[in-house]
DNA sequence: TATTGTTATACTCTATAACTATA
DNA sequence: TATAGTTATAGAGTATAACAATA
């Protein structure tokens, strides 16, 4: 298989990502991916289930079930929408903003040990690359 | 939360390696990730299921399945070992490579789109990113 | 009729425990 | 006894289909 420049630098950073996110996720975490996106999300502001279901790309019925159980654990609450009762609102508890900064300081320790050991140049080139890799994801 | 920069590098960093894994991953790959992986070791040589196993972070009998899984389809072949007739040797074959290159075409096809958009400089970057995160991987 | 959310049910990938066969 | 691999069984997270309540 030869591959271009371009597509071999693709490949490459493509592998690195997954290993790291692979690496960071396999420790064992408060909260697991599937809780800390949604609990993430919440803490910008109130949600759906409808809306957090499409933002996270899973069904109606399998958000249902991981809104019930943060619901459950004290990490949400859910208010009926007044102006519309079929919805309901879902807004993150104090429990929930102290379990996710909890899961991000453990999720963070080991990227923080690593990174504290390079250069600043190459801390600097690590943080340009994370601004192009925002706005590869952002554009799209 | 207030963070230290480092910390806050080290997030955003993770975060958007994340997404880019997330927003791949989400894609209709002909291969499912831990088919993919197991077939990505045996194209570098034959191994077993123990090893295999092991490398993968799997235990025996997950490790067991997808290897049966993949024989079905007939991207690998089992061989006893001659000498030690408790183990199996796992080979990929024809059919497990054309599928492992379809399916990091399509993987890499998103990056590739946004990559080529990038200036030569920001494409570098990326690059020098790449090395350091590949050596944070292998230090640990 | 269309939409929000739930319940019922099943599939996939994972695990631990127990088994077979070789060493 | 110890090891390589499998089978039996169960748990977690996902899906589709069918339903209830509301618009």
């Amino acid at each position: 298989m030869t591959l271009t420049p371009l597509a071999q630098e693709a490949y490459e950073l493509r592998m690195a990502c997954m290993r790291l996110v692979r690496r960071v996720r396999y420790m064992n975490s408060s909260l697991a991916p599937h809780f800390f996106s949604v609990l993430a999300k919440l803490e910008c502001g109130d949600s759906t289930a409808a809306e957090l279901a499409t933002r996270e790309l899973v069904s109606a019925p399998s958000m249902s079930r991981t809104v019930a159980e943060l619901d459950e654990r004290g990490y949400l609450t859910k208010t009926p929408d007044p102006d519309d009762r079929r919805r309901v609102l879902l807004s993150i508890t104090d429990e929930g903003r102290a379990i996710l900064t909890t899961s991000r300081a453990e999720r963070n320790h080991w990227m923080e040990e690593r990174m504290a050991k390079l250069t600043d140049e190459e801390r600097a080139d690590l943080v340009r690359a994370t601004a192009l890799l925002q706005r590869m994801l952002d554009e799209s």
